[in-house]
DNA sequence: CTTATTGCAAATGGTTTGCAATTTT
DNA sequence: AAAATTGCAAACCATTTGCAATAAG
């Protein structure tokens, strides 16, 4: 049993739960975001799975993502980024890149994270919010860019 | 010299240094989102605005955020919001409202704030990222929504 | 067989833009 | 006067959707 093949079951577990199937296109997309590694655009995607059509592309994101698989991204730039979801890998935080608009994924000391929790549940508390996720977003030049 | 007009004071400050100009419409918007507090989308913003077409709006924004005066948040929803930039207030955090989108300001304790910030520098330059800001947004259900 | 998914094309809708008229400096 | 701003309507374009055909369980 591969890590993929472990990926793909945790994929199918989760659109079972919600009644959805598990397709060659749903299972091309969530490939294609397990390679890249990195949160993707439509327009970086496309590429990458020949043959599927836009829409389709685009109907497969939502279904995973209504089916917790995947997570989407809208900082400030005209695309959404795409990625797997936390619960099919590890909590993490982005650097973006506000010229190119790429987004790397960070992971931030546990010992922050715990605070940052505590305080923010705290924060929410007060104002009667019940909170369940939260995100943590730096900006600005990349290597490539600056 | 009241608060109010210390922060058009800022306001046109900025504006000037981009070459361009602070009209009424300008004041207008900036006077909804001070008055509001917290951040509003186009539609919230349309009817304390009135006898101004909404492209205008628009644009007032774009050029009041390309000065550096207001801030544009992307959270999933369909409408963006827009609230006064934190060189004219004071640097905070969001709260987001899965369900209806609405969002509230919220502060940390400085502490963690400066915790967060120093590893975020740590982690951004191992990745050849300069970075100049960061958010914290964290999301759930607000207490009307749940 | 029943229901979700697909592919195509067309629609949606938040946001941007062209242009002529109007302010601001 | 020179240049930015405005208002109107029209364009943009990322994303969504209707529908008939197809594939998954």
């Amino acid at each position: 049993m591969t890590d993929r093949d472990d990926l793909h079951d945790e994929v199918l577990l989760r659109l079972e739960a919600k009644g959805r199937r598990f397709t060659s296109n749903h299972r091309l997309v969530i490939d294609v975001l397990a390679d890249a590694g990195r949160p993707l655009t439509i327009p970086e995607i496309l590429p990458r799975t020949p043959h599927v059509p836009q829409s389709s592309v685009y109907r497969t994101l939502t279904v995973l993502e209504e089916a917790g698989a995947v997570s989407r991204l809208t900082m400030g730039s005209n695309h959404a980024h795409f990625e797997l979801s936390e619960q099919l890998g590890h909590h993490h935080h982005h650097l973006v890149c506000r010229a190119c608009g790429s987004i790397v994924d960070i992971d931030l000391d546990p010992e922050i994270e715990q605070a940052v929790e505590a305080e923010l549940s705290r924060s929410a508390l007060a104002h009667g919010l019940r909170i369940d996720e939260h995100s943590i977003d730096a900006f600005g030049y990349c290597a490539h860019c600056s």
